[in-house]
DNA sequence: AAATAAATCCCCGAATTAGGGGATTTTTTG
DNA sequence: CAAAAAATCCCCTAATTCGGGGATTTATTT
């Protein structure tokens, strides 16, 4: 049984040739071919595509919100991105989006052809640059969190951690002295020093800074 | 200039083929065939690679380790991993520990060359069904997301999250007074539906949930 | 048109926090 | 070992916040 791809492409040119491409091969079939997204869940429902090839620049709704609809109405259809450009936050944003695969307009006729059997099997084929991207993504996090906690060190005394992460927990300063087995004045007095070295002047200031600046978790 | 490759695989029947493969191709050329990572370091030095083959599975130091030794000493060198079994985890720490492309052992030649030059050249090769993990990564957080906005949807008013985000800002009910142009004493008035519709008793919960849930940005 | 929600303002008293002073005892570290 | 840092405790006053009451004027929705 052939692949049903629907084709969603304002360059009308570009939608022919990939339509003569995918129907004049064999295994595919053409479920639909579309210039715009506007009416997208009723031109789906009516081309019952298993695969669908989707142009991220389109004038209305773009590709990315399309997949976004997409993947809520038809969760089963799998969306294969095609871009001109690669630039990294429509990357991002697809992917969010619940795109399966991501590759750019340049890709050889035979090798788009390869990608929608993988993602019609599940997989997600990827321009070699794209995925670096995206890896990229993945890896990017951790020399973040390396800067912050080397970055701005705000060398916290252990205990005045502790009352902080009290706080952010929404403790009051009996709250927290019960919890910590000290008196209030102690934590007033390492309330003080927290104070003192975040550079703040009160609790609200503190927890805001706490959390956004991952000091406590 | 033809592509330096070492490969580190513990299995030498495997080791070798790759190795006729990869010298005989043009435009390749081994740099070095290793079957553990003991003494990485000074292998990698001596056989000056562009590009590393690496198995994931192997005695000793793993392949993720040593992708990560290598990344750490040589971080010019792209590293191609190669695993018979793609399971989360090590995709995941693969990719965290600096790997630049993952590929499946069942990888017909032809494809593997194509990737060791897709590595060289800065992209990121990978198997589909490898791909398809990596989106998962991306794409599970927003669900999550999702989740906080949508499901547990405080619903404050506009002014409400106005005076919550200068809550979050460090202000007092002076300042925030003073900023949005109200009284004090109205403030206060949002303050307390505030607390009511967030389930908060305190400033500082508040500034925590405001934050930890991204009512406020 | 009536009901609901949003936004604005007011008062009181009790509780909590902030800022300014201290001081003592452990640890840690040069 | 001496100095520095961390952790503990105390008092006073001023400022701020919290939990109860209210009330009025706009939107908004039904």
């Amino acid at each position: 049984m052939a692949i049903r791809v629907s084709i969603f492409d304002d360059n009308k040119r570009l939608l022919d040739s990939l339509n003569v491409l995918i129907d004049g091969s064999p295994g595919f079939q053409i479920a639909g071919t579309f210039i715009n997204c506007s009416d997208l869940e009723s031109k789906i429902e009516k081309s019952q595509p298993d695969v669908i090839l989707m142009d991220i620049e389109m004038p209305g709704i773009n590709g990315i919100e399309a997949v976004k609809i997409v993947k809520h109405h038809f969760p089963h259809i799998n969306v294969l991105m095609q871009t001109a450009f690669e630039n990294d936050e429509n990357v991002f944003e697809a992917i969010c989006a619940g795109a399966s695969g991501y590759i750019l307009k340049n890709t050889p006729p035979s090798r788009i052809l390869e990608c929608i059997v993988e993602v019609y099997q599940g997989g997600s084929p990827m321009s070699p640059s794209v995925a670096r991207k995206v890896l990229g993504f993945l890896q990017k996090p951790k020399p973040e969190e390396a800067k912050i906690s080397s970055y701005e060190n705000y060398n916290l005394s252990i205990r005045e951690k502790e009352v902080l992460s009290c706080l952010v927990k929404g403790m009051s300063y009996k709250m927290i002295a019960d919890n910590c087995s000290i008196t209030y004045e102690t934590v007033r007095s390492h309330m003080k020093n927290i104070y003192e070295k975040l550079h703040v002047a009160s609790m609200t200031e503190a927890v805001a800074k706490a959390i956004n600046q991952k000091i406590v978790m």
